[in-house]
DNA sequence: AGGTAGACGTA
DNA sequence: CGTACGTCTACCTT
């Protein structure tokens, strides 16, 4: 029998933990990586009274959080009142779930809705009040203590728009809720819980206040408690006098004095400079208090006694301000607040408008009467088996043929490439786990087999991490039709994460957590026997993964994306798998007299640029060269960024023709060697123990399509500069090898725009072959293609690809220094005689505007729901992107075809040769010794033909001994 | 320790 | 006031 797994909580942000991340694979495949330390385990309900299965054992360990969480029920009939600040809270909640997730179809956000829900819930649950209320501050200045000082609260960052609106629905839900909402014109929601407070603990009430605002720490008496979230809403501990005492070494009604000392930014209250809490507190102690503190003022001496005394007013002041009403006229009494209860019509009308699902489950669950209607997100998690020998995983592979399996793997950080040391496997029917370090021989061959089988489906949150592992200890795998942090990429291309506990949240709508799976790896860092709780976690990831995949089966299907997904994405993972376990070998000898060469050069211009201006700075301080530029030299003033003013390259550049400061030659120097010596150092760093540097790929990190490569980035390697283009020739043919070969496309985007749009003129060019910058330009400028120049050229091919990512006459004028009006007349002469390419630029950002999404040659979709945004930034920075994404993307689908014909076709023939690494229009291929020409021919075969587009694809080609010599 | 800004490398 | 990325240093906040 299976145990259920219920949604419980939305409100946990999933947070993924860099800092626990052991693998040097921290970038792309992050999302995907399945190890103990970062595996997600679903919350569950709070286990029933049953038997201790391994399953159960493990899940139990997502429960086990802090121990404020568990339900604190009183032992007396003392009444409990909890009383939460509305505003603050619902902030809280606001930072802690991301808003995109979290929006009605009409576009009303409700993250802060929902996440203030959700705690409420919880707090009810676990703190069992017999009487609650939330206070709200009233939304205007009109505070006494604004009245007082002006500078209250000033200076906070402006509510962020998806915040707006959030706090009316809180109070509907409430009222649905029958929970008693408190406002005070002229007061602010801490005198309202101040007042509570008072009131509670005189009529004998433990009393709860929830607030994200340390100012109710004053109130904090034996019978008067502060709920203080200490990171998003779901982590809230309970303060005591005792915790007040060990944290500020003050008690709690002193804790106001220290603040009036101290200070608090957060409502613009500065505090003496100079004093932090620890010397605020000896002051209080050995004074008694700010009182006699102040009667003592000139028996405090060094320099913060200086301070105290010169900074008294506003310490007096703040004093003043935080000190909390305890005696407001309230509209309600305590026994108004009595034992709220929802009116569940009420509450499905509000969470329909909401479009809030799991939560009334919940809600209703508090006070027992949960609706029949089982519950549509939940997960069917079923028991596991630990499976060891031969035998067992025969019968566990038999019995589920045919039969989708979702893996999750768990990591071991390797030498080279990380290992993979155990597996989990949840079908529908069954789950089993297996530690693939302890297999005898005929075991591992009976997995071998079953991974290696194609005919086994196959689902995983990461594939190409698991491939590199599995393929690195001997096994294979195979029958992999579903990569869930890929297809959750194909539905959705501009996430920022695919976090397999965030794609749950998301689609699913489950809670997922990481503490779980940090307390398995902990016990397991221990030597520790409970291997059982990291099973567990791997287990249960493996059924989101399934869970997910199914999920996605639909959304792809509506998106079009199954396609993309197993003929493209899925067997380009495997390609960039080799790539990146294959690695590109580097020379040592020539990174280290790069170096040295690049030292000299640092030196020397840092000397210079120290004797151009008489005292030495950091060169690399943007922020001390704006004062050295700016003030000492009294250059003219750049562009204008956060900081001042920019030092960026173009503008050093631009005040050098005016000024011929050498100052600025030298800095200019310095700042080119310095990136290329940094670029070489990390490099270097990066050179793995095989005397290669293995990157990573990304394929589900660029909204585009574009894979990326991080760790290190080795799509960023100069080239413009000779310089800059030295670095390549620390990238060099493995001894044994014949040659490195670069094949790039030529101007591949330029092509794609004239196959789009069709343009005759265009498609004409390149049929002929011709020199694409020059034909247009003589037909811009009127004159012959002989007489165009070489200033004309490049005027144009500034404009060609301007056109491809939505460029302005403006942008043109600037990066062609040239006036706006010359920009105009450019681009309007260029329309005229391309007329299709404006058309179809047009048609792109209507066309997107109607279908909500941009596709590629191959159906690749981005969704730009910008594209009808009201604000004109958001719409015109959508339009941009409308027009660039089918280019850019389609380049990208052009080039993973190739690449996957170029593997193909070198599987084919038997070559040894082999593809290396990927630059968006280029593929680095290492050539065995006699296959030159064969691989050069179907490299130009594979790569010419991996589209079918109205005009030719040209594919160059450059060899040599290095990166460097092989380029072209 | 962790996050952001500014800068700059690539296509 | 063209697109898409990744990574470094300095500097700020926790």
């Amino acid at each position: 029998m299976g145990t259920r797994l219920a949604p419980v909580s939305e409100t946990t942000k999933p947070a993924p933990s860099p800092a626990t991340e052991p693998s040097t694979d921290a970038g792309a495949d992050a999302v995907a990586a399945t190890d103990a330390a970062t595996a997600s385990v679903l919350v569950a309900e709070p286990p029933v009274a049953e038997a201790a299965t391994p399953a159960r054992k493990a899940r139990r360990v997502g429960t086990e959080v802090s121990a404020t969480q568990a339900p604190v029920v009183p032992l007396t009939d003392q009444p409990r009142l909890l009383v939460l600040d509305g505003h603050s809270m619902a902030f809280r909640a606001f930072y802690a779930l991301p808003a995109e997730n979290f929006a009605t179809s009409s576009g009303q956000h409700t993250n802060a809705v929902h996440g203030f829900t959700s705690m409420l819930i919880n707090l009810i649950k676990e703190q069992n009040p017999t009487h609650v209320a939330v206070a709200f501050d009233v939304s205007d200045d009109t505070t006494f203590r604004k009245a007082e000082y002006d500078g209250y609260k000033a200076g906070r960052n402006e509510t962020p728009r998806e915040f707006s609106g959030q706090i009316d629905l809180i109070e509907k839900v409430m009222t649905a809720w029958g929970i008693k909402t408190i406002k005070m014109p002229g007061f602010e929601a801490d005198d309202i819980l101040a007042t509570l407070a008072a009131k509670g603990d005189e009529a004998g009430f433990e009393v709860l206040l929830v607030s994200g605002d340390r100012d109710t720490f004053q109130l904090i008496t034996e019978n008067v408690f502060v709920l203080y979230p200490k990171q998003g809403v779901t982590n809230i501990p309970r303060m005591d006098a005792e915790a007040i005492e060990a944290k500020y070494f003050v008690s709690p009604p002193r804790y106001s004095d220290l603040a009036a000392l101290v200070g608090e930014t957060a409502d613009n209250l500065p505090g003496v400079p100079g004093v932090g809490p620890k010397t605020a507190a000896k002051w209080i102690n050995q004074y008694g208090g700010l009182e006699g503190i102040l009667e003592n003022l000139d028996s405090i001496g060094g320099k913060v006694g200086d301070a105290l005394r010169e900074h008294v007013e506003s310490v007096k002041r703040n004093r003043r301000l935080n000190r909390l009403l305890t005696d407001l006229e309230l509209p309600v009494s305590l026994h108004d607040l009595e034992e709220p209860r929802p009116d569940h019509d009420a509450i499905e009308e509000i969470f329909d408008r909401l479009e809030f699902k799991t939560l009334r489950t919940r809600l209703f669950a508090l006070y027992g009467n949960e609706p029949v209607e089982g519950e549509p997100d939940s997960i069917e998690v079923p028991e596991f088996s630990t499976l060891t020998s031969a035998a067992e995983l025969r019968t566990f592979f038999h019995a589920g043929t045919g039969l989708r399996s979702a893996l999750a793997v768990e990591f071991a950080p390797g030498r080279i490439v990380d290992d993979a040391s155990a597996l989990a496997v949840v079908r529908k029917d069954a789950a089993g786990y297996i530690e693939l370090t302890g297999l005898d021989a005929e075991a591992d061959a009976v997995l071998a087999g079953w991974l290696r089988d194609p005919g086994a489906p196959k689902v995983i949150h990461g594939f190409k991490p698991a491939l590199k592992a599995f393929t690195s200890r001997g096994l294979g795998l195979d029958g992999v039709v579903d990569d869930t942090a890929i297809s959750g990429y194909l539905i959705q291309p501009d996430r920022r994460s695919y976090e397999l506990a965030e794609l749950a949240q998301h689609h699913l709508k489950m809670t997922v957590s990481t503490e779980a799976a940090k307390t398995g790896q902990l016990e397991l860092a221990f030597g520790g026997e409970d291997d059982g709780a990291a099973a567990g976690a791997l287990v249960q990831q493996a059924a989101v993964v399934h869970a997910l995949s199914h999920h996605f089966e639909t959304e792809l299907k509506t998106r079009k994306a199954q396609e993309l997904l197993t003929s493209l994405e899925l067997p380009v993972s495997r390609v960039l798998a080799q790539m990146e376990l294959t690695g590109i070998a580097v020379s040592m000898e020539r990174m280290d007299e790069q170096l040295a060469d690049l030292a000299k050069v640092i030196d020397n211009a840092q000397e210079q640029a120290f004797a151009a201006i008489g005292h030495e700075v950091n060169l690399g301080s943007p922020k001390q060269l704006q004062t050295v530029l700016f003030e000492e030299l009294g250059l003219p003033k750049t562009k204008k960024i956060k900081s001042g003013y920019t030092t960026d390259a173009a503008s050093l550049k631009t005040l050098l023709e005016k000024t011929g400061h050498e100052f600025l030659v030298q800095l200019m120097a310095h700042r080119e060697s310095s990136k290329l010596r940094q670029m070489v150092e990390s490099l270097k760093k990066s050179v793995a123990d095989d005397g290669r540097i293995h990157t990573t790929y990304a394929q589900n990190v660029a909204a585009t399509g574009r894979i990326s490569s991080n760790n290190p980035n080795l799509q960023n390697i100069p080239v413009r500069s000779e310089e800059g283009r030295r670095v390549r020739s620390i990238f060099v043919v493995t001894e044994g090898y014949d040659c490195l070969l670069s094949a790039d496309y030529s101007q591949i985007e330029m092509r794609i725009m004239a196959h789009l749009s069709g343009d005759p003129g265009l498609i004409q060019a390149y049929k002929e072959g011709e020199d694409l910058h020059r034909y247009v330009g003589s037909h811009i400028f009127h004159v012959p293609p002989s007489e165009v120049t070489s200033a004309m050229r490049s005027k144009v091919k500034a404009m060609s690809y301007g056109l491809a990512y939505g460029l302005t006459s403006f942008g043109l004028s600037k990066q062609l220094e040239i006036s706006v009006d010359e920009a105009r007349t450019l681009m309007k002469e260029y329309f005229e005689r391309f007329g299709a390419v404006r058309d179809y630029l047009r048609g792109v950002v209507d066309q997107a505007r109607i279908d909500g999404y941009t596709a590629t040659i191959e159906g690749r979709r981005r969704y730009l729901p910008d594209l009808t945004s009201t604000d004109r930034q958001l719409r015109e920075i959508a339009e941009r992107v409308a027009l660039n994404s089918p280019i850019q993307g389609s380049a990208a689908d052009i080039i993973k075809r190739a690449m996957l014909g170029v593997s193909g076709a070198l599987a084919d023939q038997g070559l040894k040769s082999r593809m290396l690494l990927q630059v968006h229009d280029e593929l680095v291929l290492e050539v065995a010794k006699g296959e030159r020409e064969a691989v050069e021919k179907l490299v130009t075969e594979q790569m010419g033909s991996a589209a079918d587009l109205s005009v030719p694809l040209d594919v160059q080609i450059g060899i040599g001994s290095s990166w460097h010599e092989a380029g072209h």
